[in-house]
DNA sequence: AAAAATCTGTTGCATTAGCAACAAAAATAT
DNA sequence: ATATTTTTGTTGCTAATGCAACAGATTTTT
């Protein structure tokens, strides 16, 4: 499999040849797109970080996804949804990559290596799109704030197999991410702490547990 | 876009050639799969229901995902886990399409037309697991079991342009599904009854309000 | 460097939802 | 047709967690 900075490298060099592609920046805190028709739009996050945040008939506003450098996403990837708004906004200044899914598979005449390679790179994104979802329902599955947290932990010193770790957002966003309430979240990382289970400066988390 | 049946009846027609792949029935309880190592194995349920099965380290059973037909699944797709056991369990007797990922987009050399068939549908399926994943990540976000299950009859409602429902599993199910107590669902089911919400017989629900 | 905004930790309170247990109903197997 | 298993509805109890509010720390903006 390719590495991450290969297929990034290769994002970034695209031009539009034959397929349909658009770039566009957007500054922090603007609205990159809205999921409100179904228009198939794919979109590659090829630098920054954005939210996908719903906001529900109260008004209520929850992060429902989060993502960052090569994630892809967009209207295609997404129910046709009804009460709900939803926006995909910029957390930090952001490049974006857009284009159609209709378009995707639609054979290119000339049958030219960089179609070829465009979408196999997509395929990769999506794949590895569909391994975050699912990591993501492994966390909200769980029952109780504990195990969300130490199912997350676990998953994180895992992947950069260490028993230190470092969230990777603030902890506003994590309690998001595993859709509870911040307080109740912080409440129960101090009762980790206590117990031994964890030690905690900051971002970082020890992890004390065999 | 094809139609469900098309790529039913396209899958169904498969026979090994340039890809290596390998059909293979199960019967009802057996296991048709488990996700211990990450061997980039990729599965399409022709026939049958399956469930992804969790046992966590204290031995409760958790059901992660709910496959029927030409749902796609496999390690592949899923994160490389560590203290969880997962297992994807024939709920009926159940046809399954093997193949491997990392054979998926090595060129075949004849480049025939049923090599880029085989990946573009390949494609579509996955794209149609992206979407259902993000269906249920909506779900599971919502904060109690009351927005769970309207947001639910929402969705079902607007796929069948009605507003008379149908469970399409158990309500056993259904909890598993929302990741939420039996009980305290069906609880919470008779409050929408109750305060005029919906009316309920059996697998059947009436939605009332707009 | 000062001001503004965001993030973090804490606590009290009320509500929700998980758990356990049980009986009736329904579905499935023999 | 009968037996067995699974599903459903219900309820009491308790623990968990959401909510609101606030102050101090930290980060970002001006």
């Amino acid at each position: 499999m390719q590495t991450q900075l290969e297929i990034s490298n290769f994002l970034k060099s695209i031009e539009s040849r034959c397929y349909k592609t658009t770039k566009h920046s957007f500054f922090k805190g603007e609205t990159i797109t809205t999921y409100l028709e179904k228009r198939n739009q794919l979109c590659i996050l090829l630098k920054g970080e954005a939210d996908l945040i719903r906001y529900d008939f109260n008004g209520n506003k929850t992060i429902i996804g989060q993502f960052s450098e090569n994630d892809i996403f967009g209207e295609a990837l997404y129910p046709a949804n009804t009460n709900n708004e939803l926006f995909v906004l910029a957390k930090t200044n952001c490049d974006v990559l857009f284009f159609s899914y209709d378009n995707l598979w639609v054979k290119c005449k000339q049958n030219c290596q960089f179609h070829k390679e465009f979408s196999e790179q997509i395929n990769k994104l999506i794949i590895k799109q569909v391994v975050e979802l699912n990591t993501r329902i492994e966390l909200l599955t769980k029952k109780n704030i504990r195990d969300k947290l130490l199912s997350y932990f676990d998953i994180l010193s895992t992947k950069t197999l260490s028993k230190t770790i470092s969230i990777p957002f603030t902890f506003t966003d994590l309690a998001d991410y595993l859709s509870v309430d911040r307080s109740a979240m912080t409440r129960e990382l101090s009762h980790l702490i206590e117990e031994g289970f964890i030690e905690k400066k900051g971002k970082k988390i020890k992890i004390l547990y065999n």
